[in-house]
DNA sequence: GCGACAG
DNA sequence: ATCTTGTCGC
């Protein structure tokens, strides 16, 4: 799929700031998605190594998890790692990925936060305003905010709170493992995340489309 | 000033 | 993220 280019990626700290300042204007997290018309969820992860970014990016088809197409795509790294600035680290790597998509995912998975940011712009909120479609943020350990610990049970959630206000929550994604922190993309609400988060979850405390992309970049690397 | 800190 | 084997628990 073809995406247009809103900015450059090489940008001091300061600059990738204030820029993350501005887009978060754009970013949308007050919409429900209809999960009956959800039916290609892509899974998107990078794996960094020896100074090289691989990225992987998987399209699985609900609710029988076949995988529909891998693309993968590999640059050197090129930004720090550098906490609430991860889309500039791994931005322009999957920027390549996504062109080379044949099919259009209904929805796109992160390794990260969304809205569960510092400045409520994490990286799936960021990608999504390139691909311009609906992304979720389903990271594995959590960047700000508070939380209770959610019951052990799969499909138990707790609110991820910060400054006063609902960022995401802890969802629990497997029995007796540690949640899984969901926040809204763009062009999703958190509910409707939650609900899209536990329809591709499987056995596994991550969900598939993640899981699968993660491995694709493993392996590829 | 001090602690926290996605991948 | 990555360095790394076996091992405890559901």
């Amino acid at each position: 799929m073809k995406l247009h280019s809103l900015h450059s990626w090489d940008l001091p700290p300061k600059e990738a700031i204030a820029l993350q300042k501005k887009l978060a204007g754009q970013v949308i997290i007050d919409r429900p998605l209809d999960l009956s018309k959800v039916k290609l969820v892509a899974g998107v992860d990078v794996s960094v190594k020896d100074g090289w970014s691989q990225a992987a990016v998987v399209i699985i088809h609900l609710p029988d998890f076949h995988i529909i197409e891998t693309v993968l795509a590999k640059q050197q790294t090129a930004y720090p790692y550098i906490p609430g600035l991860l889309s500039f680290r791994e931005g322009p790597v999957l920027v390549e990925a996504f062109e080379k998509l044949q099919n259009i995912p209904d929805l796109f998975l992160f390794d990260g936060f969304g809205y569960a940011h510092p400045r409520r712009i994490g990286i799936a909120s960021h990608m999504g305003l390139w691909l311009d479609k609906p992304t979720i943020g389903c990271g594995k350990t959590r960047l700000c905010g508070k939380y209770d610990t959610p019951s052990p049970q799969k499909g138990e959630s707790a609110e991820l709170v910060d400054k006063g206000e609902t960022i995401g929550a802890a969802l629990t994604t497997r029995d007796h493992c540690n949640p899984m922190f969901i926040s809204a993309g763009h062009l999703c609400d958190l509910d409707s995340a939650i609900a899209a988060t536990m329809l591709c979850t499987g056995r596994y405390r991550l969900p598939e489309p993640t899981r699968l992309a993660h491995k694709a970049a493993s392996l590829a690397r």
